[in-house]
DNA sequence: TTAGTTTACGGCGACCGTAAACATA
DNA sequence: TATGTTTACGGTCGCCGTAAACTAA
């Protein structure tokens, strides 16, 4: 029997990446009910059982992996061509899912989006801020910005800026509680906690910028919450001591809104990257976007390793 | 907008290989107006126009082309996917578009292919029987059967067997008529004469086996067709001399029915291939009969350099 | 009990074929 | 003039959503 519905394809993909055939069914925009029957379908048509279910739940069969393989290639093909055409005309045209951080989004991203979707009518941007990890397949995701190192292989990426994190907080806290000179003398400050996975990260580590010393402090705080500008907002207003990535405090450090705490010690590396699923076509938007927000980062000085203000004494890592 | 229906790419396929949205709406089983309203959909759909047309003919765009090639390779890799799992099952399944020669068919294929179709009670077989050369691509042939030396890169091909054109007649033919001793003299003979594109083939060029002469003489005679199983059935009724590969007359030569004449010259070289439409896949159907039809050649010693009785004093061409 | 898959059923929409118009080779 | 594409129109089939049943988590 000879293929025919597309969606159907699509929906075979859905079941593959989410595990679950109501997902998929979301994903089209059409019921259970349909997306069921629309399976059932396909698998009559391949006279091939692609999915084992029970009434809970799905899980895909070797047949289905082999066949799921060569389907998400033809997809990608046809994805492609599509884009091909649409290039024709020059300028850019269609939607593009990016997923970021909700401080990052906030305190840098939107702007330089309203830039980019000035410069591109035809762009549609569908923001999916989340400070917990998502899954680039399985949320279906154009490009997503990630601090951090990489692990999945299955994508691809490309570094647009390089931070560390910085510790910081607002000019009145300061005046209220002075400085630390070491950061075990954060334990006696009220730091600010970020919340993941309902768990409180209250672990800093630093290094000392000549490599000489490292430590990791405990510290304690009454705030916490897993939305890191909610964080941001405490630090501003001078509840407590802040400790993240430079790029998100980056403006407030220059107006002098946070003053930089420690600075001869340094937080981990947090790189910055442009996260795309590893389809062998990326949109040209999707390009363009990387482009405009890599640039934008290298004008603002922040694709360059740059962990303190006193720049040059930063020991590069192997 | 998202593209749907797989029917409308293989239209759109039909339209590229065929030129004619009539003959691609046949191939779908559906009629030309079915056809028209569907090719306009899907060039809704891209926002792009991929064929250019009159009331009276159509021809592709440049983006059509564009298109065409993804979405061809696309749907490649679904019947790939398909046959990967219908090779999960032992045995063969599916329907097999064989073209061939009248001649070649019911002298020698007929049988072998019965063998076949019993050997696998699956596979259907669909004969294109035709002395008018068939474009593969076009007529959506899964494998054909061709003399000659081949010229179209889009296809991949295997030799089946190796032969030359060989001059036969009838023994009455010979007592009433004498033999010939040197190919001039079939100018004095009833010769039978295949009808290519509405033109007799008159010319029969000639080489001696040891290499030493050739020649090309002009026959004539009262009987052509182009039908070549016809002409042979009249060599076979002593109506005149036959000039055609070895391969269609072997067995008759074998049996008596032919003698061959002038045995010190040779006609041309005719390898049989096997032609297939260069897709990345083959069914493994398809891959199943042609090693079949290679066995049977090579069973009956017609995969070797044989053009004559003689054997060994044959020169080989560099 | 919950949540996700499956079945049943009714209605709407899409698509096809018939038929006729149209234009070009 | 004849052939191949397009438009118009009516009917049918398929597919989706609603609702309920079922079952494993």
């Amino acid at each position: 029997m000879k293929l025919e519905n597309i969606d159907e394809l699509r929906l075979a993909l859905g079941c593959a990446d989410t595990g679950s055939l109501t997902a998929s069914a979301a994903r089209l925009h059409i019921t259970p009910a349909a997306a069921s029957a629309s399976l059932k379908k396909l698998e009559a048509r391949l006279g091939v059982r692609l999915f084992e279910r029970s009434t809970r739940s799905m899980r895909i069969t070797p047949a289905g992996e082999l066949f799921v393989d060569y389907a998400r290639r033809a997809l990608d093909l046809l994805d492609e061509a599509q884009g091909q055409l649409q290039e024709g005309g020059s300028q850019l045209v269609g939607a593009i899912r990016l997923a970021a951080s909700s401080d990052l989004t906030r305190r840098v991203l939107l702007d330089w989006l309203d830039d980019f979707l000035a410069a591109h009518p035809g762009v549609e941007l569908q923001l999916a801020v989340s400070d917990t990890l998502t899954d680039v397949v399985r949320d279906q995701v154009d490009l997503a910005l990630r601090y951090g190192e990489l692990d999945d292989s299955r994508l691809v990426a490309r570094r647009l800026a390089t931070s560390r994190r910085v510790t910081c907080a607002s000019p009145d806290y300061v005046a209220r509680h002075g400085l630390p000179s070491h950061p075990s003398e954060l334990a006696r400050h009220e730091c600010l906690s970020f919340v993941i996975r309902g768990r409180r990260v209250l672990q800093w580590p630093y290094a000392r910028n000549d490599g000489s010393e490292t430590c990791t402090v405990r510290v304690h705080g009454r705030r916490s919450a897993d939305d890191a500008e909610i964080v941001h907002r405490w630090a501003l207003a001078g509840h407590g001591v802040l400790c993240k990535s430079e790029i998100d405090v980056h403006a407030h450090l220059a107006s002098g809104a946070l003053v930089r705490l420690l600075p001869d010690w340094q937080g981990i590396r947090l790189p910055l990257h442009a996260v795309m699923p590893s389809r062998r076509f990326v949109p040209a938007r999707v390009r363009a976007l990387v482009d405009h927000l890599a640039e934008r980062f290298r004008r603002t000085g922040m694709d360059l390793e740059a962990g303190t203000p006193s720049g040059p004494s930063l020991t590069s890592e192997p």
